[in-house]
DNA sequence: AAAGCGGGGTG
DNA sequence: CACCCAGCTTT
């Protein structure tokens, strides 16, 4: 038995050091860079994380200036990332240990798990990469790996898989070389133990796995959560007002807390854009004043993970701002926008044609 | 324990 | 199309 737990190990590390992948943030021992970084990969590919690390450790080079940087400019230097409450969470953390730690992270898994933003998984990477403690950090990639090394058939989304991988992770883990180890395993999980047709014939503990001796490969883990979709129909008013238009910002407890969007007429079935011009919304926010619809896009659909948007855009050049408006939306210079974080739809929207024709640029008559 | 939260890559 | 990614927080 003492055999076996020793040569996953080995024949891992050995695996890994001829095929690390060569990060950025594996340059450093600084706990910010590695804080950081972890962040940014939570439920995120190293692929797509990237560019993000690079030019947020650019804007934000260190914890003070992370923490004295308005929250604006922190999530606008994560637009399109996703998840923008780590955004928050991120800066809210960096205010607190500045305030309350004199700038200093703390130095082990229990203090780092006290932290926002920060639970089981980051604490134990960024304690182990940054601190050498000896903890192991237990991801997707770990979980799928030790389900089919050890053929654990109970679902790994689920209370009892996870204790049992926690277990066989922690009888695993290598306490000589915590950060390597770390490493290592998640590596082999991104690069070779795919999720779909992984390598089997490059893994360095194939010997040693069960799903690859049984052919069980494709079957395992077991996953028992289903994410179910919902459809929401998204009307977008741009209000052209001279060279002004309206915009909010969008509340917690539902998608894209804290970004920015222009007023939004939701509807829970699919309108025609005539529907749209006849609600109450649409009288609120256009006002019964002259009002010119310039520009009336296509059925933009837009695919999150948990649920399925279908919007419009509509151009609207008004004389004078309804009540609503005033009332319950900034105003703000058309040319400004590029300044504030908004949802990738919108941001695409307005990197668009139309929108520079006939909303940035204005409509010549 | 389960649901909610983005966006992109991949087969 | 479904699934998954260096998961965390709230309910």
């Amino acid at each position: 038995m003492f055999f076996c737990l020793m040569k996953f190990s080995n024949a891992l590390i050995e695996w890994y050091h001829p095929n690390k992948r060569d990060l950025p943030w594996r340059d450093t021992k600084n706990p910010y860079f590695i804080w950081i970084s972890e962040i940014i990969l939570q439920q995120t590919r190293v692929q797509q994380g990237l560019g993000y690390y690079m030019r947020f450790i650019e804007a934000f080079p260190t914890i003070e200036s992370l923490a004295n940087a308005p929250l604006e400019k922190v999530l606008k230097c994560w637009q399109g990332l996703g998840y923008y409450t780590r955004a928050r969470n991120i800066h809210l953390t960096a205010k607190f240990v500045v305030d309350e730690y004199n700038g200093v992270l703390p130095n082990t898994y229990a203090g780092l798990l006290k932290l926002r933003g920060i639970g089981d998984y980051t604490a134990a990477a960024i304690a182990s990469f940054a601190f050498d403690e000896p903890v192991a950090a237990i991801d997707g990639n770990v979980y799928r790996i030790y389900a089919r090394v050890f053929g654990i058939y109970a679902p790994i989304d689920k209370g009892v898989g996870k204790k049992i991988v926690r277990e066989i992770a922690t009888a695993e883990f290598d306490l000589k070389q915590p950060a390597t180890f770390n490493q290592a395993i998640m590596d082999l999980g991104g690069q070779v133990c795919l999720p779909k047709n992984p390598l089997c014939e490059s893994c360095p503990i194939k010997a040693i796995c069960y799903a690859f001796k049984c052919g069980e490969v494709a079957s395992l883990p077991v996953k028992a959560l289903k994410t179910k979709v919902r459809d929401r129909y998204f009307y977008y008013i741009l209000i052209r007002y001279g060279i002004f238009t309206y915009i909010s910002q969008r509340k917690d407890k539902d998608i894209w807390h804290s970004l920015f969007e222009f007023p939004l007429i939701e509807s829970y079935h699919a309108l025609q854009p005539e529907e749209v011009m006849l609600t109450s919304d649409w009288v609120d926010i256009c006002g019964n004043g002259r009002v010119e619809v310039t520009y009336i896009s296509d059925e933009q659909k837009h695919l999150l993970s948990h649920q399925h948007l279908f919007s419009r855009f509509f151009i609207v050049e008004v004389e004078k701002p309804s009540y609503l408006l005033l009332r319950d939306y900034t105003k703000v210079l058309i040319n400004d926008m590029e300044e504030f974080s908004t949802p990738r739809l919108i941001e695409r929207f307005l990197a668009a044609e139309p929108a520079a024709k006939y909303f940035i640029k204005g409509v010549d008559f």
